[in-house]
DNA sequence: AGCCAAGCGCCTTCGTTTAC
DNA sequence: GTAAACGAAGGCGCTTGGCT
């Protein structure tokens, strides 16, 4: 560091102090968040991140793919981060301006650009759990361009974490890595990744990582509950225990976690089906959730 | 734009109260 | 006994927030 980085570093830190300023540190590319203790089982895990030309998973095409590798121990620590990997990939479709404008990515670009579909596959079967900030909008991208690794376990860190629980306002990406003090250009897929790691490095008070508490969650299998069968005047009891309609299925269902399968199927049998039928119970892992 | 979940506001409906 | 009025409750649809 030289003296003039000095200088802005004291002048950061007296800003930090003063009560009516806070202080975001840029996000810069690390090799690890904790020290790896020797001989301490790990696990690996892949961040990823799509940038797309839509939202719509059918008519749309990934523009942007990064993935990252990670290696984090038992108590949720990243003690090795890879290096990120990112490719561009030609849509063959013209590019809405708004998404240049999003992604800063234009048309020439991504001319000619391909996903190099070996490498990134290799990298995603290596992973134990594949972390994504709204993976139900990233992984029917992934899996339809890679099929191959289609199966895999995938955690969302937007949506499997009750984020008001541990401290946080909002859900998006930056606004929740802008709450533990870091900024950084977002809607580029490696900024993206580097900010989710960042993000699930993040310590909590009680000691544990987002990853940790994330890990935890993803682990527990959840439920879908399908009431097949079940007698038309439940209806309304269905409807208002938050079942929904599948119309082309003809029966009501809905998702429940882990704790609740036992309550759940004595409330059908005595409430719905009373002694004639039973609904069906389909185990949901990290393997299937998000799709 | 597409999808999904959650929240919110408004409107309808129903029931109870009150006034004649 | 009947009609109006008010209040609680439920349902429906609009909005919002995430991702590009």
């Amino acid at each position: 560091m030289n003296a003039v980085d000095d200088r802005h570093a004291h002048a950061a830190e007296l800003l930090g102090a003063h009560p009516d300023f806070r202080v975001q540190r840029r996000l810069m590319p690390v090799t690890a968040f904790h020290e790896a203790a020797p001989l301490v089982p790990s696990r690996i895990g892949v961040a990823i991140d799509v940038e797309t030309t839509g939202l719509n998973h059918d008519a749309d095409r990934i523009i942007e793919l990064a993935v990252q590798r990670f290696r984090f121990d038992a108590r949720g620590r990243i003690i090795q981060v890879g290096t990120p990997r990112v490719w561009r990939e030609d849509p063959a479709m013209p590019l809405d301006p708004r998404i240049t404008m999003l992604t800063g990515l234009t048309e020439e670009a991504l001319a000619d650009q391909a996903i190099d579909e070996a490498a990134a596959v290799d990298i995603l079967a290596s992973a134990e759990i594949i972390v994504a900030h709204n993976a139900a909008f990233d992984r029917p991208f992934v899996d339809r361009r890679l099929p191959a690794v289609a199966g895999k376990p995938w955690v969302c860190s937007m949506a499997e974490l009750d984020w008001l629980e541990v401290g946080f306002e909002g859900r998006a990406l930056a606004h929740l890595v802008s709450q533990c003090g870091w900024f950084y250009e977002g809607h580029r897929a490696e900024n993206d990744i580097l900010a989710l790691l960042y993000l699930l490095s993040h310590g909590l008070p009680d000691g544990e990582t987002i990853l940790a508490k994330l890990i935890a969650c993803s682990e527990q299998p959840t439920w879908r509950v399908n009431a097949v069968d079940a007698p038309f005047d439940a209806k309304g009891r269905l409807k208002a225990r938050g079942y929904r309609w599948d119309a082309a299925l003809r029966f009501w269902w809905k998702s429940i976690g882990q704790g609740e399968a036992d309550a759940e199927r004595i409330w059908l049998l005595t409430d719905v089906y009373g002694g004639y039928g039973e609904p069906v119970f389909i185990p949901v892992t990290a393997c299937e959730r998000h799709r």
